[in-house]
DNA sequence: GTAGCACTTCGAGTTCTGTCGATGTCAATC
DNA sequence: GATTGACATCGACAGAACTCGAAGTGCTAC
């Protein structure tokens, strides 16, 4: 068993988190000891990496403590606990989607100033990949 | 040139949330008509693109800015600009690893569920990938 | 028995990113 | 010249996810 002090070093995150995830419902399945402390046994370090797994891939608390009532009903909610893990994982997915799609517009802007960087007499490319910064860089006055 | 509401349309955000950057420091290449009210050519457009980019892949409002502040100085910048966009690119890749290897728990727990919800009757699997719900589904109870 | 330490609760404060409502101005239309 | 509609500013509010400080409790060691 652990206190929370050691829990939160083992799971990397804040005594202050693992408190605030308790009031938010997240915990439930954390017991006391005779004095009132919160003890953690391997299991709920897991669960607790879990929760922290959906937090981290953009689950808000509110749904992550829906996916908690689930498992505290008990085996009868395997099934609804599935399906959230996989709207979950289709939400990771586009999310990953949305990730390398701005990658791609960040790594036009790095080739434009490469471009740049490397022949700055020839001035900005007039047509290509300098997406917005014709006006600003060029100080040409806006045209109607 | 596009209206506020013209731009919001094109770029899918609310005006609210324009005129919200702008009192940012994020549109000061926004130039006004006579009568004081914004007014967007395409090249702007093309910038607050860049700037929704940088924010959708977890960039700061306030590092946007300083971005922002390197392209309003003019050409001079664009070395500090390039390694701006190359350290957030690093960033970005940082992330979508992040959320792979969260993607990963979350096919595990399908995985588990899947396995569970096939062979309900075999109990669930009391070594391999099912992770933290043990007590909280078996309602055993805990061990110091 | 008291000092120190680790824990507790509770409520307030913070940060970030919007979002809204109130109020005002300007140009065009009836 | 009053109304309408699109714009403006300003400050308040919202919600999410912490973060902190105050005040208290219980164990252990000196």
């Amino acid at each position: 068993m652990y206190t929370i002090n050691e829990a939160a070093k083992i799971l990397d995150i804040s005594v202050h988190t693992i408190r605030f995830y308790d009031k938010e419902g997240l915990l439930p399945f954390v017991t006391r000891n005779s004095t009132g402390n919160r003890q953690f046994n391997e299991s709920d370090l897991e669960l607790i990496k879990v929760i922290c797994c959906l937090k981290n891939s953009g689950m808000p608390i509110k749904e992550i403590r829906q996916y908690i009532d689930l498992c505290m009903q008990g085996k009868d909610t395997a099934g609804a606990r599935r399906q959230l893990m996989v709207d979950h994982r289709k939400a990771i997915l586009k999310q990953i989607d949305d990730f390398k799609k701005n990658l791609n517009i960040v790594d036009l802007k790095i080739g434009f100033y490469d471009s740049y960087l490397a022949a700055p007499q020839a001035g900005y490319d007039p047509i290509g990949y300098m997406t917005a910064n014709k006006q600003q860089d060029l100080d040409t006055p806006k045209r109607e």
